[in-house]
DNA sequence: CTGTTAGCGCATTCAC
DNA sequence: GTGAATGCGCTAACAG
């Protein structure tokens, strides 16, 4: 009494064919299934494997979780995978999760709040272990949309009062330092750009950051999704020649540098000396432009490293306080 | 008799604790929420919803799948997510795998043959729907990897024999159209700078597409996960001033256009006249170098579009050939 | 070492 | 309109 038109996706072949092929029961082949080959002679192993060999038998996945509460798998909303940072992360996170036998899979938000929510809703009905976030949205929304209680980590978009464990990098720090050794230098004026998003709480730190060290800041904001370039670099050459003082053009974002810089420095507006240029840069690849710039690199594997621990440890029910981890950035 | 230390991840409410509080039966609950809302009174319906409301409760998705043997996730195993083309792909078939109500996941197989296998592997053990891959793997392996019968759409990888569809760019068309472009103008002889994989069938049809129209190519193999900027910029070099041909620079990808053409068109090497440089550029940055440069753009969401598209068909049943679907590039 | 059995939480006939 | 009962495929005691 087959079922013929059965939904593509299905295989037919379940436990007890196997186990009638083997001749043993199917918690025999259960038992083959999950390693548990001590309880089990050498030859009835055998016998099971070949079975699954012949039948072709795959293990129903959505079977074996429902009573085992675990699908291996944990969820990544990312903000937007198009951006190294956040891709590097998530490499780093799966590096730590599949050594302990965990899989990552990656949700892209496309730094959009109404469209992170969505996601995390999807995941929370999901059957994933846990969830790691790089978050746009408040404690309270996240709160509310992840309804069944699940283990999260945030990484890299630090948010207030988090009761969940953070891994972020020491953003204000970094660019204070970035500022100083310009200061030093004798630079007194800042032009940041930076993407036109609300004060997200890096951006904000970076800002913070400078601002500690040097006052007179102009800030171009440039909108990640469309923005005209030939405006783009006008406004900043406008910005340029609009002071006597020393400038420092400081890049809240890689793709500022690799977009805008280049033009910059062939037209012999980047000098070092009355215009510098520095940024945050994760890549390398702005490093490229002129090998001599100095720039932020963060260590975005890294970040992902630790989140996927953290994750492990809270997966595995080791006790995990709500701590925050800084990964520094470096400057150089 | 409840477990106390049940694994983190269970929501211990279920339908029949809704039921109970509802005062119906789970049958009802059951109907509720997979929308049957024509089978049911009003006030039901209400004293249901309220009941889940005030539970908070949260189906259990790996039963529900269990017996609806469909999660709507579908797997997307991308070559190297750090790749704008691999990101803005996916992107393009969450467009429309959303659109039909279900939703990619994204896996990265880092270009990666072992590792690609592997998330294969894993895919097929889990409850995705269907997958989308982006292979190196031939379709031996692949058939051999996914012993589940699922829906499989191949992307942007081209493979020879694939009994799946295929949605594809016009390598050896656009790349041939271009140098022809350059031959035009002059141009007798090509450096082009590739990546060190093997011949993957994208690299070789570009590769034959130049070949077609100007014969004398020095290539530059340049490895994807670790070389030396500063040497293979003075191979390059080497390169150019080894011939008195008038050369045009063909980079396969675009990360070796920005990582090494400012350099050489601030030191003047490339002056468009006995000197030019094209490439694959997907994300338009390399545009900004020199807003002169003509380059080959692929359309990735498209690609990424299409083959959701094919996924949906697949899933719904609807007739769909293993056919070759063609996204053209655009040069200039 | 191996088999029997009782659920896991939900969707779905089939009755009422 | 609604409920009772059955089974999805598998794991985990509990026996033997």
């Amino acid at each position: 009494m087959e079922k013929k038109s059965q939904k593509h996706g299905n295989s037919v072949v379940k436990m007890r064919d196997v186990a009638a092929l083997a001749d043993v029961s199917i918690a025999t082949v259960s038992r083959y299934l999950n390693g548990n080959l001590d309880r089990m002679s050498t030859e009835t192993a055998n016998r099971v494997a070949d079975a699954i060999d012949k039948l072709n038998y795959v293990p129903n996945s959505a079977a074996r979780q429902m009573v085992k509460k675990s699908s291996g798998l944990v969820a990544v909303i990312a903000g937007n995978i198009d951006d190294f940072f956040s891709t590097e992360m998530f490499k780093g996170i799966n590096a730590m999760l599949e050594s302990k036998g965990y899989v990552g899979v990656l949700f892209d938000s496309n730094s959009d709040l109404d469209r992170e929510k969505r996601l995390m809703q999807i995941v929370s009905n999901q059957i994933f272990d846990g969830a790691i976030l790089q978050p746009y949205n408040a404690v309270s929304v996240i709160q509310d949309t992840i309804k069944r209680p699940m283990p999260i980590v945030i990484a890299d978009r630090e948010i207030e009062q988090s009761p969940w464990p953070q891994i972020v990098t020491n953003n204000y720090e970094i660019a204070r330092q970035a500022t100083q050794y310009y200061k030093d230098k004798g630079f007194k004026r800042v032009i940041m750009i930076t993407s036109s998003l609300t004060m997200a709480a890096n951006r904000r730190d970076r800002y913070y950051g400078i601002q500690s060290v040097i006052n007179n800041i102009d800030v171009l904001e440039v909108s990640e999704k469309s923005y005209n370039h030939k405006k783009v670099l006008q406004q900043l050459v406008t910005l340029i020649n609009g002071s006597q003082e020393d400038t420092l053009i400081f890049a809240l974002k890689e793709r500022w540098l690799t977009e805008f810089i280049p033009r910059l420095f062939y037209k012999g507006l980047i000098d070092d000396k009355h215009v510098a240029v520095t940024g945050f840069s994760d890549t390398g690849t702005a490093q490229y432009i002129d090998p001599k710039t100095k720039l932020i690199s963060q260590d975005p594997y890294l970040i992902g490293a630790d989140s996927g621990e953290v994750m492990v440890n809270l997966l595995e029910g080791k006790k995990q306080e709500p701590e925050k981890i800084i990964v520094p950035a470096k400057f150089g």
